[in-house]
DNA sequence: ATCAACTTGTGAAGAAAATAACAAAGTTGA
DNA sequence: TCAACTTTGTTATTTTCTTCACAAGTTGAT
């Protein structure tokens, strides 16, 4: 434990950017010190599980005293390579890729849309805030040249495939994919599925069939 | 196995909404059967892990033949309870809420946003579809006079916990929220959390330190 | 100084989920 | 009818993740 240059399990990996987040908010609310049951508390993970987490990256804690906030912060965002902006592209410029375009990532995430796409041509050449909308003939191109590894997938659903083929083939190596569809890529790509219709489904699943909530 | 009142583990009940789809999909195509190979290529899960989830309702399938799709619908459809509409209550109308609203859920799920909610005077009184938009204030008169157990949160994060204490107080037991907030709720109402940063950033994450990619 | 109170980090146990592997049963085509 | 093939359902195994529980270190009040 606590080698750095091992691989830490998915499901911790998963919450490491939420922990990210919310030291944050403590930084910025001036607090110094926190305790795996406060931090517990605020995003709703068991406080061992927290441990745990930590415990991956070596011994940042104090015992009798919890984690220094900015200590933590700062360990975070080295390991999390919060300092080098990752660019990403948003394919689909509808009302869900609108709503990202809105969202700030880069406040907390130094994660940036760079680009997007789509095909109505009212849309091409014009921006939202700073990132300007190219027409999806020139996916490649301006992905390649703006040397952009992830794209946000926000395209009905029928044409998510094609355009899948094509990320992958202009060097995407990430997608997150808000598609109903179920991509097929080569296995050095990862994708990340967010299927909405899904979730909402599995939310009343369980709802009539686990009436005392567990929480997820 | 195979008793129809037993516990399905959790991470089967989440991908049923998906098989569900997928089985659409098939028929809506004229497959009368599919192998759990086959289904397993279509939906990327394990064919394994599908005979295991199918599993737990009993012997679907045939052996040396697969599943018939018609049975197989027919039977997740009873299971799903897609026979009985779900109301949904969509608070917060943003660029996300209006994806929801475009989105036709009742199509494949029998799941509905049945009124929307905002504080914006413009968009009062107006409807998106046929859904009605009511302002915040009337939130919990209309949420107990159309029965809606289900709600969907897409509202700036500062107003997700005082939002969310009106919703309990209304009845709701189900919310799914896409606020980076982590809520606060009785042991009873079941919370899905979905935070479009920390999936973007748990990417990244997975791209740079996982570089052979272990499909999610 | 002393000591009660606190809190970490982790070994051990437990729980949940995924996967392997194969007997049994059914299908298909000759 | 038979042999080759297919595919399930499930048992066993492995992997992954969570939680318990506590020794050991630290704090802070007196």
């Amino acid at each position: 434990m606590g080698n750095e240059t091992m691989k830490i399990p998915q499901a911790t990996a998963k919450r490491l950017p939420l922990y990210y987040r919310f030291l944050n908010n403590l930084h910025s609310s001036g607090k110094q010190r926190v305790s795996s049951a406060e931090l517990s508390e605020a995003v709703k993970v068991d406080s061992a599980t927290i441990r745990r987490d930590f415990s991956y990256f070596g011994a940042l804690g104090k015992k009798g005293y919890g984690y220094n906030v900015n200590y933590l912060l700062t360990f975070f965002r080295n390991t999390l390579d919060q300092d080098e902006l990752t660019k990403v592209a948003l394919i689909g410029v509808g009302n869900l890729g609108t709503a990202f375009l809105n969202y700030n990532f880069l406040k907390n995430n130094n994660t940036k849309i760079a680009v997007a796409f789509d095909v109505a041509e009212e849309k091409i050449g014009s921006a939202v805030g700073d990132i300007p909308i190219f027409h999806m003939n020139d996916l490649e191109e301006v992905i390649k040249r703006e040397k952009i590894g992830v794209a946000i997938l926000t395209v009905p659903s029928q044409f998510a495939q094609t355009i899948t083929d094509r990320l992958v083939g202009a060097d995407v190596k990430g997608i997150l994919n808000f598609t109903p569809a179920r991509l097929t890529v080569p296995s050095s790509i990862r994708v990340h599925h967010i299927d909405l219709a899904v979730e909402l489904q599995s939310l009343v699943y369980f709802l009539k069939h686990y009436s005392e909530s567990e929480q997820e």
